[in-house]
RNA sequence: GCCGAAGUGGCGGAACGGCAGACGCGGCGGAUUCAAAAUCCGCUGUCCGCAAGGACGUGUGGGUUCGAGUCCCACCUUCGGUACCA
């Protein structure tokens, strides 16, 4: 009988979900396991080699845990709302719940295919209306308390294509796509107050049980301690207050720089000053981030004519304005200390400013003229002793700050402030395929605007909808183009006017992002049917937190930081109960393509791999002469591999590259697990996807690999349904079946999935090796194996004369008497090198050990004549002579 | 630049401070076969040696230790994140 994983597969997905085996059930008296998968986004190409990694690390933890006794809820849904449907709608006509129920039909058939243990009875579906209403009632708790507020904020928009973009869709001042002109306007925008909940989203990632995903969080959080201080502007009303993380230096501030889009840039420039202001405002504007920062390192600026006054020293000093200064951080305007600052004195120099040392290193004398500081070749940026600042002079660093800080705030020039990187969250989006934002607004007409009569929209009054009214439903689009700034909804006239008491009113037309219905998911997985509150009280005791969350470190900042921001915000309103929702994350590791061997080749022939460089886009260019180069293909056969490097048949001297890329449809190196399944079965694609390597690590995809599994798997097949007999095991293959169930337990709990899978190939290697296989060594194994390949354990177990289902049989018992040695080898080391190996007890004493090895011929040659000097001695573990 | 992770055979990888290279792939040899596939058995880090055996070996250089892939310091490389955040 052939192991023929496309026979069994089918039968046993079949019977559980005929049996509803996986239902989350919580019984009194019984541990919980919350065990949740990042949802998927249900693209049109469906599923990737790369989901089932996490998906199948998971559902390994949640079967163990069950055989464990353990109330499992492990479930699965559809992060749904996005613009590849949205796009699909706008080519088509189709509404794009169409596109996306068949994506979803798609991967839901595809993970079903792999036999995850998912209670599919808990499917979420973030753009059906029983979850929109949530998503909706979750906004308004947020808009109730303030969290949400509108804001003219600039977007990149394109007049030509109707739309917003994103920053990385414009390049050149021209969208990616067509190359049309992009223009920065200001826009209404909803914005969420995540920056009220920066310190507790830093401080509160403590006791988290997380990767280095906290420090990317707490460095995109960005807390900042410094000062603000005012300065006066000569001659004029405004006062222009700057931020600064070194108050200690104010004393060594020679010029103020203010942001090109501050809104006084414009207003405190002097007439002979203002064309050249105004003109550097425009060209910034126009810029990217990314061309104001990779492109250009050298620093630019005009001087706005526009002198600030000291507030210290009441000298004047000179205000510029340049584009190292973000109009979007802090208050848009800095006190420039070139002397202790690297971008000042980059600026100072190149600008001919004066360089004056405040600070001194501890251990130097100050300079004797603090001006000197002008031939530095770069700036003192580190912490010292304040020197030239009569109000902290002899002070450190630390000190001088708070000192200068207490001053200002005495003297009324400025105050303590802490500072965020993090920016309030743009909830907007003027796009049709997302959640409707449930606030309308009230509207002044003389008509009837839904027959497009003029109006005139009061966006300063927003109201919410009604609870009892939600979820605000979207109305179907003849034409899902966008168009308008306010989003294509606004063409949905009789959706967006209607009219109360005589009132009329306009609905927001903006819709979410497709973060929000991601913010809140793993919740509704508790109690997804309930269409009388967003959980019951009883639902979130059973299972809240979640205690293992996996998924990719592409989600390690945004998505995590929003659904912790908007946990606290229920947290605050009584609504969950723990401050944070994931108790331990990981965060797999991406599969990469199979690896391929790459040779360059330019217009003279092959050129080494050590002679190549990064070229200026993809590729790689000639070293020497900046030629780009072919990537050529190579087989194996074109290649000999020789003490690491690997070289070309025909010419040794020609270097080439072995390299695994991102799977990608370009480069044609994506693995469909629907191929996969088909040749070799779910089984085998899970265990080798463990089998490959640590679970957080990226890996390139072998197929040779995964025909190893099969194999695997073919033995171990072969093995129980032809060898096993009632014979008692011997003590050899005992010992080894309970070290096994040991090491697998141990593995899963510790997601080291690769070596209980490596595990458990040595057992089989061993029984099959036997004449026969004793019943109690196969019924173990088989229990082994079914968190890893649940068909096949599912298959031997019914073969073995159980009935089904091995996921509720309790995981197998070990002897822990068996699991270590009451007999070694223990190597004998002379001076640290190992010059032979003795048998021995494990706990033979000294004497008895060093008898042994002195015994031992190999050993005695390289003792030689002499005596040991010292011997170290780790029972069971090793024996060195020291001569 | 800054932050983080990682560098071990031909490849994926394994190793509580104690026998480096488990397990798998690939390769070589053999059994089986008319032949092949599949399967089974053996060998397989590099170098020297007919062999016994020996030397070298975990990115580089130093250090701690009886003993370092593992700990410490410096550096190099790769990958990920971030980027004029005052």
């Amino acid at each position: 009988m052939a192991y023929e994983p496309d026979q069994i597969e089918g039968r046993w997905q079949r019977y559980w979900a005929e049996h509803q085996t996986f239902r989350a059930v919580r019984r009194p008296g019984h541990p919980k396991l919350y065990v949740l998968d990042m949802f998927p986004y249900p693209s049109g190409s469906g599923l990737h080699v790369g989901h089932p990694e996490g998906y199948t690390a998971t559902d390994i933890v949640a079967r163990h845990a069950r055989m464990r006794g353990v109330d499992v809820l492990h479930p699965m849904g559809w992060d749904a709302f996005g613009l590849p449907a949205e796009q699909h709608a706008i080519q088509t006509g189709e509404h794009p719940r169409l596109n996306t129920a068949a994506n979803i039909a798609t991967f839901r058939r595809q993970l079903q295919s792999l036999g995850f243990a998912y209670d599919w009875s808990r499917e979420v579906d973030t753009t059906d209306p029983g979850y929109v209403r949530w998503t909706q009632w979750i906004f308004l708790q947020l808009f109730r308390r303030g969290l949400a507020f509108q804001a003219e904020i600039p977007v990149n928009w394109c007049p030509e294509l109707g739309t917003v973009l994103a920053n990385e869709e414009v390049i050149d001042g021209r969208s990616e796509r067509g190359g049309f002109p992009v223009v920065r306007r200001p826009l209404r925008q909803w914005q969420l107050r995540i920056t009220a909940y920066a310190d507790r989203l830093a401080e509160e990632l403590e006791g988290l049980d997380w990767p280095e995903t906290k420090a990317k969080q707490r460095d995109w959080i960005g807390r900042s301690e410094g000062a603000e201080v005012d300065f006066r502007i000569a001659g004029r009303d405004e006062r222009l207050t700057v931020y600064t993380t070194r108050p200690d230096t104010l004393y060594g501030a020679t010029y103020v720089v203010i942001a090109p889009d501050h809104p006084l840039t414009l207003l405190i420039a002097s007439d002979e000053a203002r064309d050249r202001v105004r003109a550097y405002a425009d060209a910034a504007a126009r810029k990217s981030d990314l061309e104001r920062t990779a492109l250009s390192k050298e620093k630019t600026g005009v001087a706005t004519g526009a002198s600030a006054l000291h507030p210290l020293t009441g000298r004047p000093i000179p205000i510029f304005t340049a584009d190292y200064v973000l109009g979007a951080y802090g208050t848009g305007a800095i006190m420039a200390v070139p002397a202790h600052d690297e971008r000042d004195f980059e600026f100072a120099k190149a600008f001919s400013l004066p360089i004056v040392e405040v600070v001194c290193p501890a251990g130097r004398a100050p300079l004797a003229d603090p001006a000197e500081a002008a031939g530095w070749d770069a700036a003192f940026t580190e912490d010292g002793v304040a020197v030239g600042s009569p109000v902290i002079d002899g002070l450190p660093t630390a000190q001088a700050k708070a000192r200068m800080i207490d001053h200002l705030e005495r003297e009324g020039f400025g105050r303590r402030k802490v500072q965020y990187k993090l920016r309030d969250w743009v909830f907007s989006r003027q796009r049709y395929w997302g959640e409707p934002i449930p606030i309308y607004f009230p509207v002044e007409t003389a008509g009837d605007p839904r027959r497009g009569d003029p109006c005139t929209i009061d966006w300063s009054r927003p109201i919410a909808v009604d609870d009892g009214e939600l979820p605000l439903l979207l109305p179907a689009l003849e034409d899902y183009r966008p168009g308008d700034p306010e989003g294509p909804l606004v063409r949905a006239l009789e959706w967006r006017f209607f009219q109360r008491d005589g009132q009329w009113f306009a609905r927001e037309t903006n819709t979410m992002p497709q973060w929000a219905g991601s913010c809140w998911y793993y919740l509704r997985f508790l109690d997804p049917r309930n269409d009388e509150r967003i959980f019951s009280e009883q639902a979130y005791a059973d299972w809240m937190p979640v205690d293992l969350y996996v998924g990719g470190s592409e989600h390690a900042v945004l998505h995590l930081l929003y659904a912790r921001f908007w946990h606290k915000v229920l947290f605050d309103a009584g609504i969950v109960q723990h401050p944070e929702p994931f108790q331990k994350l990981v965060h797999q590791g991406m599969i990469l393509g199979e690896a391929q061997v790459i040779g360059y080749r330019g217009p003279r022939g092959w050129v080494s791999l050590e002679r190549t460089a990064e070229g200026p886009d993809e590729g790689r260019v000639d070293a020497e002469t900046r030629e780009p180069l072919e990537e050529v293909k190579l087989t194996e056969a074109d290649v000999s591999r020789r003490a690491g490097l690997a070289t070309l048949v025909a010419d040794p001297s020609v270097r080439v590259q072995s390299v695994a890329f991102k799977m990608s449809k370009s480069r044609g190196n994506v693995v469909n697990p629907d191929h996969v399944v088909r040749e070799f079965g779910a089984d085998s694609l899970r265990v080798y996807e463990m089998f490959m390597g640590p679970l957080e690590q990226v890996k390139p995809w072998q197929a040779s690999g995964i025909q190893g599994v099969r194999r695997f798997l073919d033995r171990l097949h072969r093995t129980i349904t032809e060898r096993v007999g009632d014979a008692p095991s011997d003590a050899d293959t005992e010992r080894l079946v309970d070290r096994t169930v040991k090491k697998v337990g141990e593995d899963i709990e510790h997601l080291r999935f690769n070596t209980a899978v490596s595990a458990m190939m040595i057992l089989v290697n061993h029984l099959a090796g036997l004449e026969v296989v004793p019943r109690a060594a196969a019924e173990k194994l088989v229990l082994c194996l079914a968190p890893f390949a649940p068909h096949l354990a599912e298959e031997l177990w019914a073969h073995l004369g159980h009935p089904p289902t091995i996921a509720d049989v309790p995981w197998p018992s070990f002897d822990p008497a068996l699991c270590v040695d009451d007999v070694v080898e223990l190597p004998v080391q002379v001076n640290g090198k190992v010059r032979g190996r003795v048998t021995l007890a494990v706990d033979a004493t000294e004497a008895a050990a060093l008898e042994a090895a002195l015994a031992e011929e190999a050993v005695r040659r390289a003792l030689g004549a002499a005596a040991p000097r010292k011997v170290v001695y780790r029972a069971g573990r090793i024996l060195n002579l020291i001569v």
